[in-house]
RNA sequence: GCGCCUGUAGCUCAAUCGGAUAGAGCAUCGGCCUUCUAAGCCGACGGUUGCUGGUUCGAUUCCAGUCAGGCGCGCCA
């Protein structure tokens, strides 16, 4: 809808410097939807923003504009308001034609193109595979994965990846952890691990390896990148190779064999992961596991490039990256003196991968307490001297989660081992209200999840308002069911124009927002504008539905309300499975 | 000390890359079920957008400063 007045405005804009009425280029305006009523039903600002260049009154500038556009069956009227507004009313017509639209296109309303078929990776939750996902890796589930299909949506060829921190000292730290266990040191034992992982699950974990219970850690689901696939099937964690149906590893039972027991646990906690996202309903098309970086040689090969291109030097018998050189506070350490690497270098050769790989467009969802890397990475990329853009990869950033229970913090520490789990919320607030609660606000704010409100399953959750308006649809369906009555579609849309009422047209209007919100919580990162709009669509439902009753005798009012309701539903469901909330057909 | 994020109604949050009269829900108070699901609807109450300046036709939005909270600043990951 916006887009066909934005070509209305061009094409005036077009004609005006044709009689050189306007010399410069075009303007960049932007077409809005207005908030009251008076304005119209969209507004623009091309004026405005013409005024000091062609140095005339705003208000002038407006009417020659409107002056200039062209007829369109969408527009009833235009006027020139406030300092020098264009306000465009549109039809009846308008706002029927998509409704029609919505009932034509089906699920796929709301859909575009923008993305083009680009590839575009997504990389989210990367949780280290030494403990069970917490509240904080739910927030990141759910804003990666409803991104993920925002960007399917809006025409994005989309590969969702998992980077497993699989090498390194915390997962020395938790094969210790477990051999402790094996050994029935408790944590409070002075022989107990520094910084060992107290939580219960190492006690699990210890106790399936001395029995030799197997493992299987593979990723027998999803889309593969086949190329990706071959890559990681050298993989020698658990022997696992994503994208195949997985290899048993048992536990060997010797509480010496440091590296099984390292095996092992990685893999029972990957295992043990996966089902929790699994059940999440989030999915990857590939997991990308850092030891691969070491055994494959990228690690050297990006130290060695950044050497080359003189942006390292060494010091205190360690190497350093110049990364002041690239915006950061101060230089980083790459090789410890021992020889061994800082973590970030294999971030770099991870984020090298996907720039090698053609991710074009790169987002990593990230959470706050981890920004301090985002400069570093970026940095490192940039000493590569490979072409790589300055603002590659993206990151979106969220804030923590804290929990609420009982009016007290529940503190979240994997250390301490006591947090609170991603299966643990699942359990207790349901899937659909976790999901919709983890995107319902800004990514850059703070969130609290207070676990009280959100098991408490009243009208204080705004996805069941959502969830019911779906459900009232599909019961008024079952109602003409049950009364005989036939809803011809294609008669229905013939008479669209008995949709006269405001309730009635508020909720076209919402409808008619759809393909916008979708587009731009795609493109800045939103999703929670997506859960603000279907919160405000089902809203416009329940005004309306209260207002007028569907089934009446008279049967092209009838069937044109039967078809508005239709086509709400269809919004719902479309936006509701792009957060990954059901829908469901009764409540 | 430096960097990032946040500060909007009693509470939880919105506000479409600077737009016109800052909006919802919860809470409080008052109404609506012989009609398609009352998990709903209608009405009332509720604001100096932390504070002070600046930029301009216009600022919750951008800039500077300041106050408050969160996170991060390691040869940890």
């Amino acid at each position: 809808m916006k887009d066909a007045l934005s070509e209305l405005l061009l094409r005036a804009l077009e004609s005006l410097r044709r009689a050189e009425a306007v010399d410069v280029a075009t303007p960049d305006f932007v077409i809005e939807r207005t908030r009251s009523r008076e304005h119209g039903d969209f507004a623009c600002n091309a004026a405005l923003v013409l005024a000091p260049t062609l140095r005339q009154k705003p208000r002038d500038i407006a009417g020659e504009i409107v002056g200039a556009l062209p007829e369109s069956p969408l527009v009833h009227r235009v006027e020139v308001a406030g300092p020098g507004f264009i306000n465009f009313f549109l039809t009846d017509r308008a706002w029927q034609d998509e409704i029609r639209r919505v009932l034509h296109e089906g699920a796929n309303y709301g859909h575009c193109q923008i993305g083009r078929g680009r590839p575009v990776g997504v990389e989210f939750v990367s949780a280290n595979p030494t403990g069970p996902l917490h509240v904080g890796h739910a927030r990141n589930a759910v804003i990666g994965d409803t991104l993920a299909r925002l960007h399917a949506a809006t025409g994005w060829q989309v590969y969702r990846e998992y980077y497993y921190n699989d090498a390194g000292a915390q997962i020395n730290n938790l094969a210790l952890s477990v051999q402790a266990r094996i050994k029935g040191i408790e944590p409070e034992d002075p022989r107990w691990p520094a910084d060992g992982y107290r939580g219960e699950y190492i006690r699990d974990i210890a106790r399936d390896y001395a029995s030799g219970a197997a493992v299987e850690a593979g990723h027998p689901h999803g889309d593969y990148n086949r190329e990706h696939t071959r890559e990681l099937a050298r993989d020698d964690v658990g022997g696992a190779a994503p994208g195949t149906t997985g290899d048993r590893l048992p536990g060997k039972q010797d509480p010496d064999d440091l590296d099984a027991i390292r095996d092992f646990a990685v893999a029972w906690l990957r295992r043990e992961q996966d089902e929790d996202l699994r059940t999440f309903g989030v999915e990857f098309d590939s997991y990308f596991l850092e030891s691969s970086l070491y055994r494959e040689g990228q690690v050297e090969r990006v130290v060695e490039r950044i050497a080359q291109q003189g942006h390292s030097y060494e010091d205190d018998g360690a190497l350093w990256l110049r990364s002041t050189d690239f915006g950061d506070d101060k230089d980083r350490v790459m090789r410890k003196s021992d020889g061994a690497y800082t973590y970030f270098v294999p971030d770099v050769a991870y984020h090298l991968s996907k720039w090698e790989r053609g991710y074009k467009r790169a987002m990593t969802v990230l959470g706050a307490d981890h920004h301090g890397s985002l400069t570093r990475v970026r940095a490192g990329l940039q000493a590569l001297e490979i072409g790589i853009p300055k603002d590659w990869p993206e990151y979106v950033l969220y804030q923590m989660v804290t929990v609420m229970k009982g009016g007290e913090e529940v503190k979240i520490s994997k250390r301490a081992g006591s947090y609170v789990t991603l299966r643990d919320l699942i359990g207790m607030a349901g899937l659909d209200a976790t999901r919709y609660f983890m995107v319902a606000r800004k990514s850059d704010s703070q969130l609290v999840f207070d676990i009280d409100l959100a098991r408490s399953q009243t009208n204080d959750n705004p996805v069941y308002y959502i969830q019911y308006a779906h459900a009232r649809v599909c019961s008024v369906q079952r109602q003409m069911h049950e009364r005989s009555l036939v809803f011809e579609q294609h008669e229905a849309l013939k008479h669209l124009d008995r949709l006269d009422s405001a309730p009635a047209r508020n909720v076209m209007v919402g409808i008619s927002r759809f393909p916008e919100i979708v587009a731009a919580a795609a493109g800045n990162f939103e999703p929670h504008l997506l859960a603000q709009y279907l919160r405000e669509l089902a809203g416009a439902f329940h005004v309306w539905y209260n207002a007028e009753q569907f089934l009446v005798d008279d049967e092209a009012l009838r069937n044109a309300r039967v078809a508005l309701a239709y086509a709400t539903r269809q919004v719902l469901a479309n936006g509701l499975g792009m957060l990954g909330v059901s829908a469901p057909a009764s409540m």
